[in-house]
DNA sequence: ATGAAACGGGAATGCGCTTTCCCACTACTA
DNA sequence: TAGTAGTGGGAAAGCGCATTCCCGTTTCAT
């Protein structure tokens, strides 16, 4: 018993493929209404559900969206294909999911079977890498997404552009201002924090990682603060984990001892971590913990994202919100067409306020006045200490 | 500059487009190596990319996994994504993503858009609903499955049966012991809390949690404890927020004066709540803490599910491990037969030892000895309280 | 009344690929 | 040497649908 097919449908409506074909589907052409009822009711009769191969092969279109995340599990990324998913719906449209670990020649992949489904729009979430050993891969990468948007494809890219991938008509970027973000949120942990810090980042090289140390470092720099010491470890929870073990035993030797501890200069002798993402700060907190260390008497953390599921961790992380769902609508509305005039679409605001010397220049680098992204700096101010 | 297609290649290598398929793909028939060679270097010289939905309507076999979720956002559904996407993965497949919000009407349409697609199989993850309004969705839903299955379809479904499907040949369920681990669950709270329980589950009819407060209830009378009282809200953070505030006041009316308030009973006057998952208890937590009741001085929580991101979280909630990321990979591979002979395929575990009057008979309701699942209940001491 | 224009419907072609069927040719065995 | 099995290749028929023509009818303006 297999499924029925257009053909059957017409049959048992009396009439041709043709005619069933225009009333079963948005055609311009609006057949007699007799017709349509005879059409309608015999395929309603028999069950029939168009062929979605077959239709995106005649007309070649897909109705399809792929979605290329480093993993679906990470609250971040789930929280992207939130938005992208929310926005194909209303666009009739299915999600085509891809995980890559982040490995650019897994991504180009990925791409390259979105190709061949024919996609009607391709999204790339997840930091790009600028490591010397990925860049074939990248390379090769951008030579497929070329290839993809000549043929007539679009792509929606979250964060960096892909290196070496030519602007043609397809491309969108939506551009997060991690570095602006991380550059303000050092700034106000310095007016609130008088000691050392540190980061905790990921692999050298993970683009998004390095711009959120970059910032930050700079945002020291122009509190008059000394550059803080990066530990570079994996951009996931046991990479916070692990520097967290680290950081533990540093923090322990250089405190004071109990007997002459000054809640006076605890702020002086306190560490201040900044985790280039919420799930590795939350990997360093459990580390410092179960070191018998505790926050914030012992540190202070800060994150980045201000991931959904971490908001009730307490003492609240420092963190700087990006609206991850919209990040996903809007890339993915950026693939549509139209996008600028939506009204989800806002100018990305200048995170820097007085200040000009980052030498990223205009804040805004998209030349098409494409979509932007604003975030926010949540700052928590849990200075006290609990003995 | 359209897309090069099998006959270009063919073309170039001075071949038929019947010998070009044969070489591109593992075809049974192998063509001599000189011709194999000229066609594989005629595609890369074009970058040839197959046609992805002319393969599928040609040996009517996508590739294609289709996966319904309630909200992919949610760390139960995008951690059992991961398991979905992993062994999608080792199959040359992609998945095909959709997102429902829990209603079956949605999830109906999924299933026939992933027919459309000709998807090879299709994974239902999340609660059903047995509310009466649902019922005639649910039928539908049923007979879209039906008929997906009768045209060679497999459908792995998690959690419960779904009511009124036929249980043809490519059904396979995925049985979660949602009430066997809360009743587990409730006997171990029983033994280090003397005082009262509260259950703040989801919405009435919404089966697994349902399935959680009928078990923890069974539990929690095994242990010779008065039932709990129960609070259905929505089963997600702001539900369990919600709960939360109305369940705060209760515990403030309820306590002691502070000055007579005495360690030694704080045990007895404190109330235990149980979250049917753990974005609830969350949720419950957060909301008694704005109204300044600490945790676990003035409450005991527990949830369910153990959420990767959450299990950091502190004092740690008591919870039910449930391998997600596991349950997502039965779930797919069920679908793809010879599931009961791979290694990952365990028997499921008996998790009511020493108990037969729960009235669900054997444990293992596979008739087919199909895949089971194991959970773990993590209890959590945290009864010394903070003051 | 007669022409053009609009309309409702069907036949046929093609989307890009797989697969069956068929043919020519080689390499055996008897 | 003749007969047969095996082998490598091509021609062609779909897979299920959209769409372009094309044709017969009706409707309207002239």
């Amino acid at each position: 018993m297999a499924a029925s097919t257009l053909t059957e449908v017409a049959r048992l409506a009396g009439v041709s493929p043709a005619t069933a074909s225009r009333v079963l589907n948005g055609s311009d052409r609006k057949p007699g209404p007799g017709v349509s009822e005879r059409v309608r009711q015999a395929a309603e009769e028999l069950g029939y559900i168009p062929n979605a191969q077959a239709q995106a092969l005649a007309k070649s279109s897909s109705g399809l969206i792929g979605l290329i995340v480093h993993d679906i599990a990470d609250p971040y990324f789930s929280a992207i294909a939130r938005g992208v998913q929310s926005v194909a719906k209303t666009q009739n449209k299915m999600v085509l999911l891809a995980t890559t670990g982040g490995t650019p020649a897994d991504e180009k992949e990925a791409v390259a079977a979105f190709a061949a489904r024919r996609a009607d729009a391709i999204v790339i979430a997840g930091s790009r890498s600028s490591r010397p050993e990925d860049q074939k891969a990248n390379t090769d990468l951008a030579a497929e997404l070329d290839r993809y948007c000549r043929n007539g494809g679009h792509v929606g890219i979250v964060g960096q552009a892909i290196v070496g991938a030519g602007t043609s008509e397809g491309y969108h970027l939506v551009e997060l201002p991690n570095e602006e973000l991380a550059f303000e949120l050092a700034g106000q942990l310095a007016q609130l924090h008088t000691g050392e810090f540190v980061i905790v980042g990921g692999p050298e090289g993970l683009v998004t990682s390095d711009d959120r140390i970059r910032g930050f470092q700079k945002g020291l720099a122009n509190a008059g603060r000394s550059p803080a010491e990066v530990v570079n470890t994996s951009f996931n929870r046991a990479g916070g984990y692990e520097a967290g073990g680290q950081l533990a035993e540093r923090i322990r030797s250089s405190q004071p001892s109990e007997e002459s501890r000054d809640p006076a200069d605890a702020n002086k002798s306190r560490l201040c971590i900044f985790a280039a993402n919420d799930v590795m700060a939350i990997g360093v907190v459990a580390a410092l913990r179960e070191e018998g260390l505790r926050i914030p008497r012992d540190a202070l953390i800060a994150g980045f994202d201000d991931i959904e599921t971490l908001r009730d961790f307490r003492p609240a992380l420092s963190t700087v919100r990006l609206p991850l769902e919209e990040i996903g609508r809007l890339a993915t509305l950026s693939t549509a067409g139209h996008s600028r005039k939506d009204s989800l679409v806002r100018s990305k605001a200048a995170n820097m306020p007085g200040h000009q010397s980052m030498g990223t220049g205009a804040v805004n680098h998209n030349e098409d006045q494409g979509p932007g992204v604003t975030g926010e700096v949540k700052l928590r101010r849990s200075t006290q200490w609990t003995p």
